[in-house]
DNA sequence: TTGAAAGCGCTAACAT
DNA sequence: ATGTTAGCGCTTTCAA
């Protein structure tokens, strides 16, 4: 409410505004002696800069918004860990706005990183519309986890063809032949879409999808993180042995992925972060608006102990 | 960079700035004739208010500011959703940041709300010195699921000794005498303590805890939300028959708890959430900085597939 | 090196 | 009901 403001600092040195303005951004064009005294007084007094006033002034305000679509993913906090990191190597902060899974928040928080003038912005998964982010012509701004046709927007994706690939080779390499595969959520993806065309055959949906799967299978390819853990102790109370009887792989790497010992295959979240916050980051340095990008990371496959060579 | 000022849009419609103001506030002295044209230019030119100007004017910006000490605790994802449910009724829009676990940052994060001057904050378990905390004064400030001794900040968490005899209650009711607690996580807490005092023999920890339960125990209470589940998933491995052999309560709700069946205890998350919240926006309102206040809220038993009597 | 002055985009009395 | 005038706290020329 009635902070200090530079003035008062100004003051209690004895010097002007513009000289404090000069201190507190760390010029290197003050006297050691002033230098000295006005931190003093800034100390005493508990001064602490005013980011709004900063940042009108000046036009730029040293922190980019990032959108998470839905904090409940546990994938976005390691998403947001490379984020983050890739930020702090550049002096930049980050404030974070989430869109809790409707894309009307979605598109309100959206505007709420917009509103506020940050330098830049990272969609994390965003379910809104393209139309509705391609209208973002001011602010530099990357989308992670979604493919963009956009003209001016960059995308950062993981490659779900070659997750697919590899998780089905894997298995092939240890003679699985019947691979079926399940997909815990709702709705098609491009995702699903690409494990089909990789096992060659429908994806299984729904709850029970599990016990659907054909009995020949030798494994089971799940996707979907947050379940992906679930279909383990699913196949253990009923009696499974795994990898004995039938191997698992989770696409996606939640938390409790590690601690259960799933074999698991998703883009690494720290790099697919890491990427996102670097292109953003050049796009607002240098504000040439260079032709968008369309990067993609390879995935990586986690060999725990849920997948072994299928049994003669 | 050069979005449309306000002054942009009176000049297009014809009006003076402060009329613009008004209508963009939906202040309802303004005729309706003349608020269409406004709308109908600010439309036209993209026009979106400036909060940092806004909020730099008015003194208030209806943004409050949330700590997140650490985004990978899942059940942090449940607070937040019931912050930003409180904060919607009351029009009010979130910021987070977070602290990633590391007190520094976090110190840091914190510093970065306060800077902005939002209207308030919500720390959510911060692990920070509670002095630095203290340091807080000129604005609003209520601390989740940590009690501090302050003269001035408001403070909400869950019942830990009250969910402690719950478990145990409830495990006793099935026949269980014999009860084994563990704690996964690496440090004592109140938490362990409470547990502690209510099972009546010492937490175990490490990795291996689960295995060095004494031998007659036909009930197990995991402490810690990531791992808790695993510990399922460990017993089920071991050839164990849950709830028949065992019985497991895990104490806190991730998300894997529901879909592996998991029975569960826990201080309610968006209760936590909305209760804070719902302190913090009044502290906004009517800033008489009235005593600081202790909340706290009843846990919740969910009970689930892995709770049974004890076998005869 | 330091100081004076002019904004940044908006709100909030105050006048009309 | 509408326009005028000061600021909000800071940065940034431009002189001194």
């Amino acid at each position: 409410m009635d902070d200090p403001t530079l003035e008062d600092v100004a003051a209690r040195a004895g010097v002007s505004r513009a000289l404090v303005s000069l201190v507190m951004r760390g010029s290197s064009k003050v006297g050691r002696e002033r230098r000295e005294s006005v931190l003093e007084a800034a100390r005493e007094l508990g001064y602490r800069p005013n980011l709004m006033a900063r940042g009108l002034a000046a036009g730029q305000i040293g922190i980019v918004g990032v959108l998470l679509a839905d904090m409940h993913e546990p994938v976005n906090a390691a998403i947001h860990d490379g984020l983050a990191e890739e930020a702090a190597r550049h002096d930049v902060r980050l404030l974070l706005t989430t869109g809790r899974g409707r894309p009307a928040m979605e598109r309100q928080a959206v505007d709420d990183l917009l509103d506020l003038r940050l330098d830049g912005a990272v969609l994390v998964g965003p379910r809104m519309r393209a139309s509705e982010i391609d209208r973002v012509v001011h602010r530099p701004l990357v989308v992670l986890g979604r493919s963009l046709r956009s003209a001016r927007i960059d995308c950062v994706t993981g490659d779900d063809a070659a997750a697919a690939a590899r998780a089905v080779a894997h298995l092939a390499a240890l003679g699985h032949r019947r691979i079926a595969c399940l997909d815990l959520g709702s709705r098609p993806s491009p995702l699903r879409r690409a494990y089909e065309a990789a096992v060659g055959n429908p994806v299984l949906t729904g709850p029970d999808a599990l016990w659907r799967a054909p009995g020949p299978s030798t494994a089971v390819l799940v996707l979907g993180d947050t379940t992906g853990t679930a279909a383990l102790t699913a196949l253990l109370r009923a009696g499974c042995d795994v990898p004995g009887d039938v191997s698992l792989i989770v696409h996606g790497d939640p938390p409790g992925a590690a601690a259960a010992q799933v074999t698991t295959v998703a883009p690494p979240p720290h790099e697919l972060g890491r990427l996102a916050m670097g292109t953003l980051l050049e796009r607002v340095r240098d504000r040439a608006p260079a032709k968008p990008r369309r990067l993609t990371v390879p995935p990586l496959l986690t060999e725990r102990a849920t997948t072994g060579p299928v049994r003669r």
